[in-house]
DNA sequence: GCTTGTATGTACCGGTCTGTATAATCTGGC
DNA sequence: GCCAGATTATACAGACCGGTACATACAAGC
């Protein structure tokens, strides 16, 4: 029986590979690692993965409900839809000022596993998507026009990368800014 | 004595380097590939490169020239400064429909090569600088508020990676209608 | 003709990787 | 007490990796 007052070894595995996979990379990352610093057997991570790649998944898996979660964190900063979708741009400039930011972590994942098949483009995607169904559900009740949504979007992901290759968070207040025009907020509050 | 007629080794190398990198990435591309594909043999690339992070350095230098030269192709594309800076949204909507797009390769590499010192950064970096002088210089030839180049520049970037995750063209296109509203330019044009 | 620089082919080294095999150990339920 | 399942420890297989050693071939310049 899986004990859920103690951390479990399978939570942990997740936990340690996720960290280390945004850090350094999947492909820079080796189980041996992994089971190291999660202080955990061999045998104990293929006990609950078949393979690397359904660990990988796993994580992604986890990433994705992370990022959903982050979103939602957006609701409870303001009351209005125009508030909301600022708000979004404030958790963004929170984010990229936590040291061991490395963009989003799908996108990462999307960039490092290529092939033709690749198995984080699927997450990334959703992501997106739900990113897109956010503002537009918000745009909506606020009467703002439906193309407002696709363009913050943009301006998200645009700041998000922007932000981790120039090593600043200027791109992310740049972003702010931008959004509260589209938004028709002029000074945009701080 | 190096004929410049034939393609040559060292240029054969890279450019067989550079395509498959940008296609599987860094880390999933071997030494073995790369001389069996540019029918090198392995002495050679080792004559021309010390080490596969040399050959790694090699492309992202010829990367990042390839992408001012893209950038560069706007002027060509528009004579007014409003003009040009709408052009690149239009090389851009280009750019994602080719079969091969990955998204932008000195980005692509920023992600993988994880670790500490992160050799692609510095490109990316210079890239995106890139990207915002040139718009910043045009719209101060428009007339238009400083603030304007930093906005162009991220919904150009989300705009690039988003094509990528969505498997489509259609974020470029929006980020088309974007800028042209940032320009004030209601139509845009097509 | 000889030298010099460039390219070739092959074999190899040490290291790391994912994944497996095997056997010992711990732990909770009945 | 006993059994079943989870966990541990260790050793190993098979593959691939980057990089080197060495002997050879070819072409151009003097």
């Amino acid at each position: 029986m899986t004990d859920s007052s103690t951390p479990g070894a399978a939570e942990r595995l997740l936990d340690t590979a996720a960290r280390l996979f945004y850090a350094r990379g999947v492909s820079n990352v080796g189980i041996n690692e992994i089971i190291a610093r999660a202080g955990v057997a061999r045998m104990t991570l293929y006990h609950h993965f078949p393979s690397k790649d359904a660990l990988v998944k796993a994580v992604l898996e986890a990433r994705r409900a992370e990022r959903a979660a982050w979103l939602a964190r957006a609701d409870e900063l303001a009351s209005t839809p125009r508030g909301r979708m600022l708000a979004v741009f404030d958790l963004l400039e929170s984010w990229v000022q936590t040291p061991d930011f490395r963009g989003c972590p799908l996108v990462a994942a999307s960039f490092e596993l290529g092939g033709q098949f690749n198995p984080a483009i699927p997450y990334a995607r959703d992501h997106i998507t739900a990113v897109r169904e956010f503002f537009a559900e918000r745009a909506e009740q606020a009467g703002l026009p439906a193309n407002v949504a696709a363009q913050l979007q943009l301006l998200l992901e645009g700041a998000t990368v922007t932000a981790l290759v120039q090593g600043s968070a200027a791109a992310a207040t740049e972003a702010r800014a931008a959004a509260a025009a589209v938004l028709g907020m002029p000074q945009g509050g701080s």
